[in-house]
DNA sequence: ATTTTTATTTAGATTTGCCTAAATTTAGTT
DNA sequence: AACTAAATTTAGGCAAATCTAAATAAAAAT
C-alpha cells in the first residue's frame, strides 16, 4: 500500500506530464523530468507496473492506472497542503517552497494530513493557484484560462501559473506579478505574441509569450 | 556535511543511550535501539567512524566525537520542534506524535527548522518535557529530579517524562498524569518503592517504582 | 586457568535505485 | 524501401543498508 519516496516522486512526475494530454508517458520525458538516465526509468517503470500502478508496453511509454492515479493525488495533495503551510504559516515566499514540499510530501501519516488541511482551513488552492485534490483523491480541474487567450481590451485577474519554477516565480515577483494581480490587455504584439499590460491599475509594461502561457487567469 | 536518514538516526540513538552515563555504546544497545542486527550496527558504525562522527574502537563500544555530537543535536531539535508543533497547533496527543516526528525530523531545510521554532514562539521543552537544543546545538541539562527522590508529605509538579513510550504515555494518560499535574506523596511502600500519591488534590492512588522512576518533577 | 557463554565482527548475499555501454526497436529521411 | 537517427531497453555493475551464518574476541563461570 505504501510506496518509496522513490515510486512517489514517479507517480507524480507521470502524473504532471500526462494530466494536460492524457496520452501516455515517455521514458525520456520522464528522465528528463527525474534527472536520471532513461535506463534508470525503464527500471522503475517496470516496477511500478508489476506493482499495477502504471500500464506499461515497452517502447509505448506509461500511463497511470486508476490506482496509480490515487496514489499520485495523494502525494500531490500533501505537496500542495505543505506549501500552503509553509507559506501561509512561516510566510515563505511562494518561489522558496517548491524543495521543502518535495520533502514534506513523502511523510506517511494520514491523520497529520487532514489534521494539516482543518488547520490552514480546507485550502482549495496552494500558493501557486494549483487545487488541492481532496482525501479521496478528487481534484477540480482548472477551468481558467491562460493569458494569451485574451484579447486587447480585457481586463483578468491572476489566479495560478502553469510554470512554478523558481525563475518563473523570481521573474513574476520582480515584475510584482502574484497570484490576484489585476490586468488590463493594451495590446498584443502580432510579430512574437508577446503583450503589452497595465498591472494593478499602474503603468503599461511588456512580458513575452512564455510568460502569457504560463499564466492562468479570470476574466473579471 | 548532509548525513542519510539511517546515519541521523544512529547518531540519535547513540545520544540518547549515552547521554545519562557519557559511556560507549555497545553494539548490542544500538541493534536493540535501532531494532536491527548486530552485524547491521558494526557496518554503520564503521561508515560513522570513517566519517569522523564517531570514536570506534572494535570491541569497545562507541561514542559520538564532537561533529557527531553537533549532527545529532541537530535532528533532535528538529524532532522536538515538529513534536511541539504537532501538539500545540494540531492538538495531537503526545503519546501520537513521535511517529510523525521521526519522519519530519530528516527534512533537510535549516531556514524551515528556524522558521518553525519562531513559529512556535521559541520553546524551550518538547510536549514530553524535553528540553529542545538551540540552533548552536545547545542543550540545556536537564536539572530536574524524578519522582522516586521525593519523600512523602514533599508536593510537586510534573515537568516531564523519561521514558516517552506511546504504551508509558497512553498509561498517564489513563491516570490523568500529565505536564503540569500537581502531586503529593503520601506515602512509599518499602516492599516494592511503589508510591502512594494525592493528584491535583484529588483522591489517592498508586503507582508503582517504573513509574516514579520514569517520572520528572519539580518540587513546589 | 580453563571452559563456557555472550558479544562482536567478518564473510558473503540480497534489495533498491541508480549508472554506463551495448543492443535493439521505432521513427524519420532520403 | 532502405537507411539513418533517435528513443528505448538490456546487460552488467555499483553503493547503501540491510540480512544470515560463521568466526573470533571478551566476559563470566566453574
Amino acid at each position: 500500500m505504501a510506496h518509496t519516496q522513490s515510486e512517489e516522486n514517479y507517480l507524480k512526475a507521470i502524473y504532471s506530464l500526462s494530466v494536460d494530454t492524457d496520452a501516455p508517458v515517455s521514458t525520456n520525458a520522464l528522465a528528463e523530468r527525474l534527472q536520471t538516465q532513461a535506463s534508470s526509468v525503464t527500471d522503475m517503470v517496470k516496477k511500478l507496473a508489476d506493482k499495477k500502478l502504471v500500464a506499461y508496453q515497452k517502447y509505448q511509454g506509461v500511463q497511470l492506472t486508476k490506482n496509480g492515479l490515487q496514489s499520485a493525488l495523494k502525494v500531490i495533495r500533501k505537496h500542495r497542503l505543505w506549501e500552503t503551510f509553509l507559506v501561509e504559516k512561516l510566510h515563505f515566499g511562494w518561489d522558496e517552497v517548491h524543495d521543502m514540499a518535495e520533502q514534506l510530501e513523502h511523510v506517511q501519516a494520514p491523520e497529520l494530513t487532514e489534521r494539516l488541511n482543518s488547520f490552514l482551513d480546507f485550502p482549495e488552492h496552494d500558493p501557486h493557484g494549483d487545487p488541492i485534490p481532496d482525501a479521496n483523491g478528487h481534484i477540480e480541474p482548472r477551468k481558467a484560462p491562460t493569458l494569451d487567450h485574451l484579447k486587447p481590451g480585457e481586463t483578468a485577474v491572476v489566479v495560478g501559473v502553469h510554470d512554478s519554477s523558481t525563475d518563473f516565480l523570481k521573474y513574476l515577483n520582480a515584475e510584482s506579478i502574484g497570484l490576484g494581480t489585476h490586468l488590463e490587455v493594451l495590446e498584443i504584439i502580432s510579430f512574437d505574441r508577446s503583450m503589452r499590460l497595465r498591472l494593478d491599475g499602474g503603468q503599461g509594461q511588456t512580458v513575452s509569450a512564455a510568460v502569457t502561457k504560463n499564466l492562468f487567469v479570470k476574466r473579471v
